[in-house]
Formats: C-alpha cells, sequence, structure tokens
DNA sequence: TAAACATATATGTTGCAACAAATATGTTAA
DNA sequence: TTAACATATTTGTTGCAACATATATGTTTA
C-alpha cells in the first residue's frame, strides 16, 4: 500500500531504524501517536480553558443526563483510571461547568452533574474536531480499535 | 475471530457504549491503550528509580555510544517531544546515569553520555518486560504500527 | 564589524499529578 | 451492638510539567 507523500513513519519521528521487535516498535508507536495526539488536543482545549481530562469528564457527565453519577462513577469511566477525580471536580465545580450535591441514599457520596455552562461549552466546541485529526476511514479505523483491544489482552 | 475471554473492549473499560463514529473510538482507543500501557511502566520503572521518559533519554544515549549528542538532538529523537529536556539531564546527572560535558566546537551545548551506572541499571532492567506487556503477533504489530503511522497522517 | 537574528540551554513561576494518609460514612458479622 | 472492615471523598506533601523569559553563544548580513 501506498502511504501519502506526507506521512512520516515512527522510525523518522524518533529517528530510530532499529527495533528489537515489531511488539516494541508497535509499543512505542502507541506511546509516541498517544502523546502526539494529546499535544494537539491540549492546543486545542486550551482556547476553551479546560484540559483533555476535564473535557473528558464533561462529556461523561453529558451522557449521563439527566441522571447525576457519583465521583466514583466518573472514574470508573475515565479514560485514565489513575485521574484525582476529586481535585478535578473542584476545579469543574470553581468554574462553574460541573455541580455537586450531597447524596441523599449514601452521605459520603455527592452526585455530579454538568451545568448549562457545562453543556454550552461543549456545545461551542465544534466536538468533530477530535474525529478530523485522525486520517482514518472507518474501515480502518474499527482495525486499529480491534488491534489495540487485542494488545490490551 | 475469537478474543480471548479476558480481553475487554474499550466500550467496557470506560463503560460507553456508543460512539459517533468509528474514528472517535479509534482516538479514544488510543489514548486509553496509551495510559494503561503508561501506568504499567511507570510501576515497573519505579522498582528502580526511574520514570518511563528518564528511560527513553537512557535508551536513546545508549543508542548512540560511543558518541554523545546535545540535549536538543535527543529531544528530536523522544517520544513526547514536549519534553523539558534540560530538567531531565539534570535528575538524571544527579542520579550519576547520565554525564554531560561542554561540546569544545559550540560551547552554548553539552555533551550528553551514558554513564556506567546507567548502563548497568539498563542492563539489570529486563528489558524483554516492555514486549511482554502486549499481546500481540508480531504480525499484528506491523499492522497495528502501520495504522498508527497512518493515523497520524 | 556591528546589528540583527538564530540556536542551545537554563531558570522562575504556576499549577497539576502522584502518593499517602485522613475523615466520614456505610456494611458485616461475632 | 459494637468491632472490624469497606467505601467515598478530601487533603497534605512532594515533585514534575508547562509556559514564558533569560542568558549565552553562534551565524548572517548590511
Amino acid at each position: 500500500m501506498v502511504l501519502p507523500l506526507f506521512t512520516m513513519k515512527l522510525e523518522e519521528e524518533i529517528q530510530q531504524h532499529k527495533f528489537k521487535s515489531p511488539v516494541q516498535k508497535a509499543l512505542l508507536n502507541i506511546i509516541y501517536t498517544a502523546n502526539w495526539l494529546q499535544n494537539k488536543q491540549v492546543a486545542y482545549f486550551k482556547t476553551y480553558g479546560i484540559t483533555p481530562t476535564q473535557f473528558n469528564i464533561l462529556r461523561i457527565l453529558r451522557g449521563q443526563q439527566p441522571n447525576s453519577i457519583s465521583a466514583t462513577e466518573i472514574k470508573s469511566r475515565m479514560l485514565d483510571k489513575n485521574s484525582d477525580v476529586s481535585r478535578l471536580l473542584d476545579r469543574l465545580t470553581a468554574k462553574n461547568l460541573v455541580a455537586k450535591q450531597t447524596c441523599p441514599e449514601d452521605r459520603r457520596a455527592f452526585n455530579v452533574f454538568i451545568t448549562k455552562e457545562g453543556l454550552s461549552l461543549l456545545a461551542n466546541m465544534d466536538e468533530s474536531v477530535d474525529e478530523n485529526i485522525l486520517s482514518l476511514t472507518n474501515d480502518q479505523a474499527k482495525e486499529l480499535s480491534r488491534l489495540l483491544d487485542l494488545s490490551r489482552g
């Protein structure tokens, strides 16, 4: 298959042309590509005053509407399972993008929901952006997801 | 194709079953998988007192042996092009894993090289670890790398 | 040759991330 | 029913990351 002229392969990006195995190369490629993606997203989201992680939380909360969910439940759905949800929610609350109510059934927990401001922020951000970042067809994307799922097996 | 029983697909990992498109799902999958990988690596490298980024630098320097290279050149080969190489090298120098000499031809720059301690640290770390993290055959790994290269196109 | 510009690296500052421990509430079982 | 354990969240602390700016040296050009 012929790649477009402007495609840089991993070996050019990190100037390394020998790898111990295709598997090791794939590992480096996952990390390299995720950093590349992350850097693009940080730059884009910054114009809206949030980070990719905060965006991830806002989308989770919008997806739960009209229900609210606890911090623990948010964490279980996040892309980075190591996130410090407590302080991330503090920052989003300070920006009026989310709000909390103490949960009546379990007073240890909070019900968290997205505010109108949070919803309109998401609406203003052209969300199709995250689809146009990757130069893939739908079929290629499906195959990529399949291999990524498999790799964590 | 039948996946092993223990394989969790992205939709289960983040409890989200609808995506705007296969491309958006692939994007989330790249980030999720990189975080998963990163968390595994952090835990492993911590037992040796270094981070994945520091490990990346040590491997770059070992690959250059017996030559030494400048900080700028290191940066151009790193997986995360946003790294603060100056202070990363400070930390590695403080641990005696790398050393610097002012470059005679260009007194702005330093020649950086890996020390004996750095080399024996790498030797002690069973490097095959990073190959056993991913559950892929070599052919699957090649296809994964191809799609990742393509996706950044 | 001096001024303008480019490059290599360092540093000040701010805020977030990671880890551990604390607090508060809920559940279980002797 | 109370002691032991589990769960939900917060908070203290430390260090690293990101961003802008500074410093020092090198290169180019009028």
